[in-house]
DNA sequence: AGTAAATGTTAACCTACATTAACATAATTT
DNA sequence: AAATTATGTTAATGTAGGTTAACATTTACT
């Protein structure tokens, strides 16, 4: 496993010495999950917080009437895990599912509760971390009430370009909250402007 | 000014020294704002995060057609700020507006930065204030997709009775994304059942 | 108390998006 | 290569919620 591109998120927000770099490596797990694999499962306690290193996962809620929405997307650098679950230690909401083979490094919630007192900069960087993605699920919330669902897949198709390649057409359409049938009469009528 | 429901909220997460707090205090300030007053305004650098002691606000978007987005309430021992402005000290893409007369301990991005400095464990605090709010904001994504506006209003009567009974109802249409007329229609149909 | 402003209701009509269902095409598996 | 399975498209019809507009009621101001 490279853990350069972990150290390297770490980087953007704290500095660490090299004995807190180990430190923190003694306390991770890598693993590998195949396309189609679930990371968490609705109902279950979410053990972990991963970091991803390779592929891309969704988070998605299974409604009662069995409808799947997706509410997040997640690739390379991006942290991923049921952070409601995570932090109260307390059943999923949700179920994280690789979208294509995905390598994570993972942090279980002792670890990360101990490497928060061996290192308390640690505190700071999850932090930020968490306030970045409260950010941008708030601006979601922006976008899903003023914005019409063409709008909406415009905004999305040229924020996350990538991921739009990415991933299959019906799951973008559940995270835009919308059904496939009507994103794909949105590109249809994109395609003739 | 009293400070012991701000105290108290930092009890929940931490605990602090006699000295902790009184530094702490040292650094913050009170302030009062009337009704309709604003606190934040879309555009500007949003320069105080802020713990409620008294009264209620609301947080929200003015989209381009001059339409009112209520994205969040706030009250009596909660935070409220316009997070993403605050955290990049770039312009707020919200207006926070007081509904009630309120009472208000600010934190000014300087005075915070000073304390995580001198009082590190206030990183811990405010990572799980932050981690709260996203986790909430995340299940408010799913209501807004898997539920009716009249599903969700029932819900938001049950999880905030206090705010239901102090805003007025075109507020309330507006943070659940419908109209006033619509929630009206709701109401009545409620009132049949 | 009287007037203006803010808030709430009702009803007719309209639209963005959902549903259903049939079909088309691409990607996996055998 | 054939056969599944997953994904994407089109079109007819249905519905939740929006828009407009007129009116009712409450609250705040002079």
């Amino acid at each position: 496993m490279d853990p350069k591109p972990l150290l390297d998120c770490f980087k953007k927000y704290i500095s660490l010495t090299n004995e807190e770099e180990l430190l923190l490596l003694s306390k991770v797990t890598y693993r590998k999950y195949l396309k189609s694999q679930y990371i968490v499962q609705q109902g279950d306690i979410c053990k972990f917080t991963g970091f991803i290193i390779s592929g891309c996962t969704k988070t998605f809620y299974m409604d009662d009437g069995g409808q799947e929405h997706i509410i997040l997307f997640a690739i390379e650098d991006w942290w991923t895990s049921d952070l409601g679950s995570f932090i109260a230690q307390s059943p999923a909401d949700f179920n994280v599912q690789c979208i294509e083979n995905t390598e994570l490094i993972q942090f279980s919630f002792d670890a990360i509760e101990e490497l928060f007192i061996e290192i308390p900069k640690l505190e700071r960087f999850f932090r930020k971390i968490v306030e970045r993605a409260f950010v941008s699920t708030q601006k979601r919330i922006v976008r899903n009430f003023s914005l019409t669902a063409k709008e909406q897949y415009v905004q999305f198709k040229n924020m996350y370009p990538t991921i739009e390649q990415r991933v299959p057409q019906y799951m973008i359409a559940s995270y835009l909250g919308i059904t496939k049938e009507f994103l794909s009469k949105i590109k249809s009528q994109l395609l003739l402007e």
